[in-house]
Order: structure tokens, then C-alpha cells, then sequence
DNA sequence: TTTCAATAGTTCCGCATCAGAATAAATTGC
DNA sequence: GCAATTTATTCTGATGCGGAACTATTGAAA
């Protein structure tokens, strides 16, 4: 049940008639499954091992609300087959036999993930783990299907020379169906385009995509900074402003999801009007084009949006105020999302994060202006602004379905 | 395991000298479980059930993806206990052997529900599907926690007549711990209050309590409207501005749940001033004390919450002004719950639900708004504005716990 | 009318899975 | 060295499940 077999692929490359993929055409390739297959009991414990390993067989049970006796029996063909290993003692100085550790040989797959963006495709090669290896970014020169698919394609190849690729995740700030359909993606004109089967076909890959918001937040829940929480938001700030919810240890999406339903937000009822005729909401007032535009205006002169936190940095006045709005702005919403859905932490990224560290005490009086003093505010983590960092969520989407048995065919 | 062996009751009864519950001692009463104690597998199907019957093992195997075969070894035992019923056949002129469906002795075991208001007790019987039997409030005289033990004892005595009471359920606009403690009841002016295990003691029946929005959208999620969703949201209109969650198939909760989040939620910048000094927030533009104070005070005399509504009904100007802003702001906090929780549906309800009803347009103006065009706003439902409406999900509150074995012991 | 397809429900077998008891192993602290 | 503590293993008996083969009951087509 939980293995896929690949069905024998099909070189039907539609979208390159010169074969530069020659290379994938008979190649010997590792399965697209574990070494061995877990059992239906057996898979929660790989999985715990991979998102917490190294970790004990006692600290696995208490957490999964297993015997002792059982996680034996349950890691012990694991171990056989080779998907865990014992990778050491550990002994904190507490009374008792020490702990022996389980891992899970992360370095044994490869995935590749990749963000799509309106001039740009950015790519990383990750393990098992969504630690990135290698990565590129390349410039989309035509934004048709079939010429992205083709550059995919190519730095996919790319990417994974010398390791054989076990499935491949794209994110796309837009609207996505089935882990396959790009519904629809307006900043790169695309609507109904099977992205996933055509960049299946082109690679001979796998292929998993889905909204960039929805793979990083996965990310954050299986490998990073919300791995122990049952409840917690994701904040992304950039050139758009994203939102990612886990709450009862689930994502939590709907069919609206990918539309990007914080970016009209209203922050400040005295803010600019965004493009829309918005006043004050996020895309006016935390975007990062829109920081630049309004310190620009204020200073006569351009800058972009990293100068325009130097300055704030710096302590120039126009670049504090804009800068200190979006901080209260950004506090606004992080007060609204805890008193919606009470996470146990938020989680602030994206290429624009920077402005989180500079204006942070704007963010905190803007959190406490719509909070009730009485509430505990969780704790904010903030994230870098490496823009390589969508890529491991991408990834996250292939490493979830590898690890599922449930990577699409080919 | 899932039995709840009752302590023999100590009478200990310590708020009140006069042995006015005589009948309960030594009074033979139905054990607080099952007539059949389900197993691990089975209670799902009972559950199922008590929530959706009558049904069939057929719908309730799809439902828990069980095969057909489990459902008739699950439901076998529950049948010969007595605990589950064949209540007669059904055809809806498909093709195919007709179902015979299954229910619950629902009049079998009787809970009592109460939310607990600053100078009012409502309290309810219900049956085991939250049906509300009987129904009775009384006026809070002293708000001592002794004494309003002693009249929410008397009320549990009075509503139980002639039935035993398995479980009571009550229901408070508070921070409450552990559906034991009310950690604080400011309209009460009570803090760290065992609340339980004095009502407990009094009554010799297990008690609960928890908050008055957590027990509601409990209500919602076992037997109301929600009953068919993974994810709702409950927002609740009156002396003050409820909300609750449900994602991912279970209730969305954490330690500041209670302290009633979205009192303060700003929803018009342009509005009138709250007691605490927000601008526009849910406090002073949707509670009903403060759309009666805002059309009075246009009007120049006193009118209430529902004049003021018969106001705005019949077409005068002042009122129709203050409501329908109210009604945009209801508006825009749907857009918020809907921006970020992608609910499925959205219920309404509260004693000032009419507010709804009147300004059904204002408030589909505030949502769009805040919504982005292409989204999909769910289906909104109205509740009535009926008092007793509480009392069924502090029931609720109760019956779970019975349901579960998870009674507390008095 | 007969036959067929569809749906509901039962019985039974074999496999998967679990908790708990008994045991062993490896440590700290006394 | 000994007790207490924690980790891990090896059993056994019980529970729970799917799936196959079967019966039951209907509507629709032949």
C-alpha cells in the first residue's frame, strides 16, 4: 500500500525536441521509495526519526504514545532494512542506561525544490532532511509553460549531477489544485497549466507543486522552527505578504488558499492606498516595493528597499517612519492572527524579514495596540531573508510524498 | 479504561446547612456510562452515531473508512448491549438492498447545561444529543461563589426531577482552566474558583466547566451546524463579541482562550470610542449595549438593543445609520476569520443575532471589503437569538465527557 | 417475467498491531 | 557493592482490521 511503483517512464518530451535530456533515458536509478518498505504501524516511526532524529527508541514511543516493547518491534526492521541507523550513545549526566540514538540516513535521497517567481526560477538540491546541497537561480527569459518547463527541466539536470533525484517540489505564489494544476498564477499569466505532469515528463522526475506559502509552512512543521508546535503561523514578508496557518497539527488550507488573502490586510487606517484603492493595507504598507517607493518619495531620490532599511538603520527620519508604520503594521497582524487562532508561535521570513529585525519595538507596540494586556504574546521567531529558504519548502513537498508512498508516477 | 467508576458520594455538602438534597442521598441513580461499555474501535461508531443518526453501518463505515464488515463486528455488541437501536429501514428510490438504520436511546441519560451570566443563571435539561427537555433561569442574588453554588445545586435539583441527572455542563464567559477552575470571571469578580468540584460536591453530579464559546462550538461541531465540517467559525453577537474555531476537525484553543480576544478587534477606524479607548473596535461598534447607547443617543431618548433594531427595521434613519455600520463591521471581522482560517462555514449566533438578519447587506459590504474578489465566501448561518442556546453546549460539555468515560468523579 | 447491476449487511480467516510482564543492560548516586 | 533509574528486548494474549465469499433486497433493463 505504501509503495509506488514507477511505471516504466516514457520519454514523451513534448516540450525539447533536442534531446539534452539524453542522460535520463536508461539511466539506472535508485527506486523512488525507501530502502525498505515501513509497515503502516512502522511509517510514523521513520517519520519521527527523520523530522527529530537522532533520536531514542524511548523518546520516539513517549512522543508517538507507544510501548517501549513496541517501538523495539517496529524500528527493528527498519533497521534491518537499512532505512535507520544506530548513530551513537547519548548520556545527559541522568541516572538510567543511556539513550541509544536513531537516525535515519539522510544524505541517501536527493530532492529538488524550486520557487517560481515572475523573472526567476530559484532551485536548491536537498537530502532527506531539506538541507540544501547545491542550488541556482536562473532568469526565465519566456514565461510560456513549455520554455519554464524547459528551464526547469535543465536545472534540475543540473542540480543533480552525480545524485540521482527521488521527486522534485515547485512553489508558486498562486493558486494551485491537486498538487499538479497551476490554477492560477497572474504574474506569470498562467491559469489551468499541469505543471507537475509536464515537468514529470520533461525530467523523468517526480513532480509535486503547490503554493509557495503552503510548502514553506510545511517545511516549518516537519523540519524547522514549528517541528514541536501543534499550533503556529508562518508570516512572510517581501515582495508580497504570505500567511501560513498549522492549528491542531494540521495545515490548514481551503480552496481559496493561493490567492493571497492577507494581502489586502488593513494595518493603518491613516496608511497610503495601495494599487488596489486599499488604504493602509499590507501591500501598501509592509511590501518591500512599497517601503522603497515611500522612502524614495520622502528622500527625493531613489533607493531600493535594502537601502531603505540601511537608512532606517542609520536613523534617517523618513526611512524611520515608513519603516517604524510597517513595524506597527506588521504588529497589527501578528495581534490578529493570535487572537483568531492562538498559535504557540509565529514564524517571520521571506526576503523582507530584515524589516522585522530593525523595527521590532514598532512590531511589539503594534501587536500590543490590538491585544488584550492579559494575553500572553508567543514567541516571534524571526527568519533569514535567503531566498533559498523557499526552496527547501518546496523540497518538503516531494520529501513528505517520497516519505508517504505517494510520489506521482512518470 | 473508558468506564468512569463513580466514588461512592461523599454528602459533603458544604454551602448548605438545610439538607434541601435529601433525594440525592442514597438515591439509586443510572450509572454516569453507557449501558455497554464500547471498546477503543466501537466508541467511534457510537459516537457517530449519537452525532448523525440515525444511520447506517453502511454511511457510518464510509464515514470512519472502515470496511463493512468492521461496522457490523463494531456495532453487533453496542446492539446486543442496548446501547444502539435498529430504528426501522430506508429507501430513497435508489437501486439496491434498502439500509437499516441505527440510533442512540438519546432520552436514555439527561445532562444539565447552565451558562452563568453577572446577574442570571440559564440553565437547561437536554437529553444526549444536546435536546433541550426543560428549561428554567433564575436571578443571581449574591455572586459569592458559595452562593451561586447553592443556586446552581437548587436548579440542577429542580430541572432533574423525576430523571437522573448523568452530567453537568456549565458555561462562562471566562478564562477557565482544566473545565475545572475559573481562573477569572471578571463580570463575577471571581478568580482561581474550583467551580467543578464545588458544584460537584453540592449537587453529587460530575461537573464540568469550561468557556461559554468553547462549549458553544462544541455544540456546533457534535450536533449543530458545524457537524458536517473540518473546519467552522462561530462568531457570537450580544453583551459582548464571541468567537470560536474549529480546523482540522477539532476545536482551536490555548491558555489565553477565554480572556475574549476579539472584543477589541478594530472594524471601523472612523467609529465610536470603546470604554478602553479603541476606535471603531467589535466593543463599541457591535455589542448590543453600545448600538442601543449610539442610536439612543441619536435619537435623544432611551431605546434597547431590540427598539433599536425594531428602529432600523422600520426604516429610521439614526438607527439604520448605527446598525448598518455595525453590520459592516460584522463584515469585515467574517472577512478577517475567512482571510485566515479558510473556514467552510460560518455561524452566527448569540442573543444579538438579529442584528445580522436586518443588516444582512451592510454586512456582505463589510466582507467584500476585505475579501479578495476572486475568493469564495462559505455559507453563513444565522442562529436564533435564543438564551437557552448556551445551555445546549454546556451540555455538550458534559455529554462528551460521559461519552468518553471522562466524567469527573464527585 | 427474468435477469442483471447495485447496494447493504454477515461471517469468517489470517494478518497486523498493541500493551504489559518479565528480563536484561547500563548508568548514577549512595 | 547495592539500590534506583532508565533504556531496550522478548515474549504472550488480546484486539482490531481488510477482504473474500456469501446472503439479502431493491430498481432497471432485457
Amino acid at each position: 500500500m505504501l509503495n509506488v511503483t514507477l511505471s516504466k517512464r516514457e520519454t514523451k518530451n513534448i516540450f525539447c525536441d533536442k534531446n539534452i535530456y539524453a542522460c535520463h533515458d536508461g539511466a539506472v536509478k535508485s527506486p523512488s521509495t525507501w530502502s525498505v518498505a515501513p509497515t503502516n504501524a512502522s511509517l510514523p516511526v521513520a517519520i519521527e526519526v527523520l523530522r527529530r532524529g537522532p533520536i531514542s527508541r524511548a523518546a520516539i514511543a513517549r512522543r508517538l504514545q507507544l510501548s517501549a516493547g513496541s517501538l523495539t518491534r517496529l524500528s527493528a526492521p527498519l533497521l534491518e532494512g537499512g532505512l535507520l541507523r544506530e548513530v551513537g550513545e547519548h548520556n545527559d549526566g541522568r541516572v538510567g542506561r543511556p539513550t541509544r540514538l536513531l537516525d535515519v540516513d539522510i544524505d541517501s535521497k536527493h530532492f529538488v525544490g524550486m520557487k517560481l517567481r515572475e523573472h526567476e526560477i530559484i532551485a536548491a538540491r536537498t537530502n532527506l532532511r531539506g538541507e540544501i546541497q547545491r542550488h541556482k537561480s536562473v532568469s526565465i527569459g519566456d514565461q510560456k509553460p513549455a520554455e519554464v518547463v524547459r528551464q526547469i527541466a535543465e536545472l534540475a539536470e543540473e542540480l543533480g549531477a552525480g545524485a540521482s533525484i527521488n521527486g522534485i517540489g515547485i512553489g508558486i505564489g498562486g493558486l494551485i489544485r491537486d498538487r499538479e494544476y497551476v490554477v492560477d498564477a497572474t504574474f506569470l499569466g498562467w491559469s489551468e497549466v499541469p505543471l507537475a505532469k509536464l515537468v514529470g515528463e520533461a525530467t523523468g522526475i517526480p513532480t509535486l507543486v503547490d503554493n509557495d506559502l503552503v510548502a514553506f509552512t510545511e517545511y516549518e512543521h516537519w523540519f524547522g522552527e514549528g517541528r514541536d508546535d501543534d499550533r503556529f503561523a508562518v508570516i512572510t514578508l517581501g515582495a508580497g505578504t504570505g500567511f501560513g496557518l498549522v492549528a491542531n497539527g494540521a495545515i490548514v488550507t481551503g480552496e481559496d488558499y493561493g490567492i493571497g488573502l492577507v494581502g489586502h490586510w488593513p494595518l493603518d487606517p491613516a496608511g497610503p492606498l495601495c494599487f488596489a484603492g486599499h488604504r493602509g493595507c499590507a501591500t501598501s504598507v509592509l511590501n518591500s516595493d512599497s517601503i522603497a517607493r515611500h522612502v524614495s518619495d520622502a528622500l527625493g531620490h531613489r533607493v531600493d528597499y535594502e537601502q531603505a532599511l540601511d537608512l532606517a538603520e542609520a536613523g534617517d527620519a523618513a526611512a524611520r517612519r515608513v519603516t517604524e508604520d510597517a513595524g506597527r503594521g506588521l504588529g497589527r497582524l501578528i495581534a490578529a492572527v493570535c487572537n483568531l487562532t492562538l498559535p504557540q508561535r509565529i514564524i517571520i521570513a521571506g526576503e523582507g524579514v530584515r524589516l522585522a529585525y530593525i523595527v521590532a519595538d514598532a512590531m511589539r507596540e503594534g501587536i500590543a495596540k490590538d491585544r488584550d494586556p492579559r494575553a500572553s504574546t508567543p514567541p516571534i521567531v524571526l527568519g533569514t531573508k535567503n531566498n533559498v529558504d523557499w526552496c527547501r519548502g518546496a523540497a518538503v513537498l516531494a520529501i513528505q510524498a517520497f516519505v508517504h508512498g505517494t510520489l506521482p508516477g512518470v
